[in-house]
RNA sequence: GGAGGGAUGACAGAGCGGCCGAAUGUACCGGUCUUGAAAACCGGCGUGGGCUUGCCCACCGUGGGUUCAAAUCCCACUCCCUCCGCCA
């Protein structure tokens, strides 16, 4: 949620910053509005209310002075002013409401970094790694045999059973098998080991309360890209950012324990409203996938290094990794809801030709923090809102497919990165069927 | 799932219709004393909001109700603890 009091004071300035992701000046018009009338109802109710405490307080004293006319008079014009606040507080409350529905659906402030722009086509890309980019070697070309998409080699190596996923829980759930699972589960431990001691580790629930989900700025916006389990009120989170972020609502921190930084591996559920048709072969799009995630709770000052941090982690599992990828500055336009400024890394794939998506890095000022009310106590005393950061340190599902498509041999074996061997039972080895 | 107990400020813990936003202790901050520290003593010390910046309002798990007046009474819910049952 956006300051309101930070939009009182420089409406201008807020304006003009949420204009450049294509929120009209107009609605912030009509929200500073909404707010002058909800004070003045909040004024006039709060003074009924001052006055019927007043004259209780005198009935009271009536009542021990045991004068029963003055209490008795005292009590009916109490019970006519009660009712009069009832009818005010109840205004002050419907608009108060409506402020705060609205409120909800602003966007975070783009950071002043952001890069303009209205849709994903105004994306700037900030550099691109590969293997021996630093010893001068040229962007890398493929050879024919890892022209071949990671649904063909999933099929060919009997590791990737699409048909039997759909067949359990409907298209795009997919159903790893043999070394193909044995690969995610390599994938998450060799990410989480690498952040351990630094990040702790957490296993949160899979599942989360709407008002977790508020916290995050996922609902009420998103709600049809999330599945749901009405029954319990329940909804699947899309990210371990979610009961991360949430982990601390409420409470404030000491200043001495920040930076927080937390690490978190979980599948994560997304309905892909809207996205029917499009990616519909393979891993590149599913209903779920498991990612690490990594984040911090920090002060403002503290904020830039959090999320270099992140970045620089990210990068460091895909170079670990030997996969080609680049970074992507996003626009204004292009920012989630909460998020001030964010950097996604894309991991090239030489079977589908493709750049994809497996890191989102994310700042979001104190934004999601002030839905959390996650604050904590300066070394002044005052209490303050923290700014929290994340990252995927990775999304596996493309990272399955980038790995495949990457290091398919001649044969039609897989030959995998070394630094998964460990994970992988010694052997990093995903063998071509005798067929 | 059943039975019982509980939820109050950073923590512990009183209060059970009316000068209670809340005793007391600990912690914390300032001061006196001290070479310094500790101890002792003195003072301060919850959060959020509104406006005429001195006052007002809200908050005692959450939501509703009773009342002139609710931390206190009533109802529902949530969470925690103990015991029983069930179970990976």
């Amino acid at each position: 949620m956006i300051d309101l009091v930070r939009l009182r004071r420089e409406p201008e300035v807020v304006k003009a910053a949420l204009a450049r992701r294509g929120v009209s000046p107009e609605v912030m018009d009509a929200i500073l509005e909404m707010d002058v009338k909800h004070r003045e109802l909040l004024q006039e109710a709060e003074g009924l209310r001052a006055e019927v405490k007043f004259l209780s307080r005198l009935v009271g004293e009536a009542r021990r002075d045991k004068d029963a006319e003055t209490a008795d008079a005292l009590t009916e014009k109490s019970r006519k002013l009660g009712d009069e606040e009832r009818g005010a507080t109840e205004a002050m409350e419907r608009v108060g409401g409506l402020l705060h529905d609205e409120l909800l659906m602003i966007p975070n402030l783009p950071a002043a970094e952001a890069p303009d722009g209205a849709d994903e086509n105004d994306n700037v890309e900030l550099r691109r790694w590969w293997v021996g980019m630093d010893e001068g070697l040229p962007f890398p070309t493929y050879a024919e045999h890892q022209k071949v998409p990671h649904w063909d080699i999933g099929i060919e190596l009997d590791i990737l059973d699409l048909e039997a996923g759909a067949r359990l829980a409907g298209s795009m759930f997919p159903l790893y098998r043999g070394d193909g699972a044995r690969l995610l589960r390599a994938l998450s431990a060799f990410s989480l080991d690498r952040h351990l001691g630094v990040y702790q580790e957490v296993r949160p629930p899979t599942f989360a309360l709407t008002s977790t989900m508020m916290s995050t700025g996922h609902l009420p916006k998103s709600s049809d890209d999330m599945y749901a389990i009405e029954r319990d009120g329940l909804w699947a989170i899309p990210t371990a950012e979610v009961p991360l972020t949430s982990m601390h609502a409420g409470e404030i921190l000491e200043e001495s324990r920040l930076p927080i930084r937390l690490c978190a591996q979980t599948n994560c559920f997304r309905r892909e409203a809207g996205a029917a048709g499009r990616d519909t072969r393979g891993v590149l799009r599913v209903h779920e996938f498991e990612k690490v995630e990594l984040f911090a709770y920090c002060t403002p000052e503290q904020q830039e290094d959090a999320f270099n941090d992140i970045l620089q982690r990210a990068e460091g599992v895909l170079q670990a990794l030997g996969l080609t990828y680049r970074l992507l500055d996003l626009c204004a336009g292009d920012l989630g809801t909460s998020s001030m400024r964010t950097i996604d890394l894309e991991v090239f794939s030489p079977g589908v030709d493709r750049w994809l998506e497996v890191s989102s890095v994310s700042k979001f000022g104190d934004y999601q923090a002030r839905r959390a009310q996650v604050r904590y106590r300066t070394s002044e005393g005052n209490n303050t809102l923290v700014h929290t950061v994340n990252g995927s340190a990775l999304g596996w599902a493309r990272v399955w497919a980038a790995l495949l498509e990457t290091y398919r041999q001649e044969d039609g074996s897989v030959v995998l990165p070394d630094v998964l061997a460990a994970y992988m039972g010694g052997n990093a080895t995903i063998p071509a069927r005798a067929s």
